[in-house]
DNA sequence: TATGAATGAGAGTTCATTCAT
DNA sequence: AATGAATGAACTCTCATTCAT
């Protein structure tokens, strides 16, 4: 009803100029938060946060309710990421390419923004179902293609690739600034892991199920008593 | 050597019956400080941890200054498993399965003990100086014999047998409870890294003194505000 | 356990001599809090009470857990007084001497101490069922007695002696300190609404379990959220 | 007065139709203050009421200026059922049957309404003056007529009349929704203390002045600090 | 030496009020 | 005139640390 009285503009992505300060206010929190918590810590106070923002606290409270909310919000965009980096290797026609493509383009997306790579290796997600519903379909229609090519093991599972990317997650934090590549070193050797050559990896792989509380018990936002609704 | 400032007592084996009780202290307060800490992050409080132990608060001050020498104290003790861990290594008169003892006995010290493992992944050292000195030297000998027997290539640095433990250490953490021998899973590939046929490892592995302070970056215990010293 | 280990002292009162800083604290935090609700009622905050105490703030925090704990206790220190003057009214050989006496006693109670008054009438308890227990069954002995004795109408519920002491309550309040005897002028009317001459009563009295509920409904200590336990 | 100044409308008799929509939202949030206050005492924030009302916060504040003022609006609106009440009271013959009948309406206004009730009981009324102002007048004139025909006594003041409603309005909010008519069980009672025969009244009413003081005091909106002007 | 009461800085969160749209 | 985003003071509560007993 209120877009009726507004005087119509020649461009449609004017329709709500109101928002612009809000707009603005929540990618600088956004921004903020990623460098305040990858500085600090998930402890960094939201007045922290805030200031580095430029904005008052109530600002950062209307946009997102507590740290929670915030922390959730920053992982909502890294996800965003990694989705569309899965979604591009789909359309790759090769599914070996496609897949190596998808695990290079995941890890640099972190190790582009530090920020990114630090907040996520250390903390959150607890609504992280979201992350299970995007992504795992994902990946799962990665590897059966590549299944299906030979170019993968029948027996390597999406928790397998879940671990591999994991694991060169944590090499490429332990290079930080000095080896931003360092990650890229252990690239080949887990690759073989999913090979069809070689001996079948020992053991069994986590079910999907055990990974995504693995995943949320590993990097799961830990607040004391229960964030209030 | 604060003993011999103590009041005589009147027997003579008896020179340090009040230590039994401090000692005793001291244990449980670890202990405590480990299933505490384990259960509820690195931010439970010491009063918890304290009441955890059946001691006073004061008393836990009185063992530690502050949480940060508590912490330390945990990490010396998990060191301590890990440096025996080496010097069995080192008894073996094949180095290979030396090496690959050593990787096993460390990454069993920590799933043998949850606590330990959640406490060492989330948190600590900043004084890790005493693992640098008391680690380095036998993980560099235990790879020098290897090297020296062929069974390892030249170019594997002491940091690639560092990464690759830090890569299973996240692994056992992955499986967690239910699958606590996940980390086995990739034992073979991760030491296929290390073995001097195949192909070398691409780009340059951390120098010792990066990966000590990527260690530190890590899994220094964060504190907001610098712990008044 | 501690009691054999301290020094004898003549006196038994002296059995927690550590205790005494906590219960000049206790005390001064209760007086506080009665000065202070009633000076700017019950949305006084916890800080302005410690520093009218003299206290820390921390310190208030753990003697009470919160602001509900404190209204609690004031609450409760007054209703040892009423219940004691319950007690004494119980021994007068005289029903409805004893009866008057009571109310008279209550009122007094409430009028000698204004933070009081003015706290209990603008505020509290939640946990009133202390005072059910506590005060209902001495009410109810004292109008049964009156009842056999003659004294008082076989209708009157207590119920009706709660609403007679409510009303000369508000009273009590709306004569303030310029007249402290206010509530006096209507006894006499009031107390002969529970007379056996006259006509009854219209109408029924509350059952003891709505006039419970009203009691917490009027001066339940409202917390928009419920207090975290 | 400001409607003066808008720019003219095409049509005459609709000169202020904007005025319409302003008129409707006072209404809307008198009523959604009544409603919410009632629910959730005076801690209740104004968005709570303004989003109750269907409107804008700024829109609340463009009409009210504070929380204070829209208490003071829902007690104006009180007050005016209050002073017909003593109008129509005064149009009745019968002294009495006008004082009785003043003095039911009065009860049963608050009765009707019961968020009124509570918002009145809980609450407010700072510039009472308006309500000595119109009210006073009216009482005075209502007794001065009952005791001319002898049917109230001579030394019963305007205060007793106020004290005798005071009372019996917390007893209404004794009873509640479960005995809403529980006040009338205390009216012949109450009632006899301003009847010629019987005892006089111990001790002297409050003046006028003092129930002026005593009711700001009692029923004043608290407001920890004052609130700016 | 052990204890736990006291302390106060700091965290998360709310809300009355202002102001740009 | 209406809207709701922005603001920041104030509040409740926690916890690392100190100190009297």
């Amino acid at each position: 009803m209120t877009t009726t009285e507004r005087p119509q503009s020649p461009e449609d992505d004017a329709v709500r100029p109101m928002r612009k300060d809000a707009a603005r206010n929540r990618v600088l929190l956004i921004a903020a938060g990623r460098e305040v918590f990858a500085k600090r810590g998930l402890d960094a106070s939201l007045d922290d946060i805030a200031r580095q923002a430029g904005v008052g606290i109530g600002t950062a409270y209307r946009h997102f309710g507590n740290k929670f909310a915030l922390a959730e919000a920053i992982m909502h965009e890294a996800v965003d990421g990694v989705v569309s980096a899965a979604d591009r290797a789909l359309d790759n026609d090769d599914p070996w390419a496609g897949l190596v493509g998808f695990l290079e383009a995941v890890l640099e997306v972190q190790t582009a923004d530090r920020g990114l790579r630090e907040v996520l290796m250390g903390v959150h997600e607890a609504k992280s179902d979201a992350v299970q519903e995007r992504l795992l379909g994902r990946v799962e229609r990665l590897l059966d293609r590549a299944r299906r090519a030979g170019v993968v093991r029948l027996d390597a599972a999406a928790s397998d690739l879940g671990a591999v990317i994991s694991m060169l997650c944590l090499v490429a934090d332990l290079g930080g600034d000095e080896a931003p590549d360092l990650w890229r070193r252990y690239v080949p050797t887990l690759l073989s892991a999913l090979r069809p050559d070689g001996p079948p990896l020992p053991g069994r792989p986590l079910t999907d199920d055990e990974m995504h509380q693995a995943m949320i018990r590993l990097h799961g936002l830990r607040s004391a008593r229960p964030l209030p609704d």
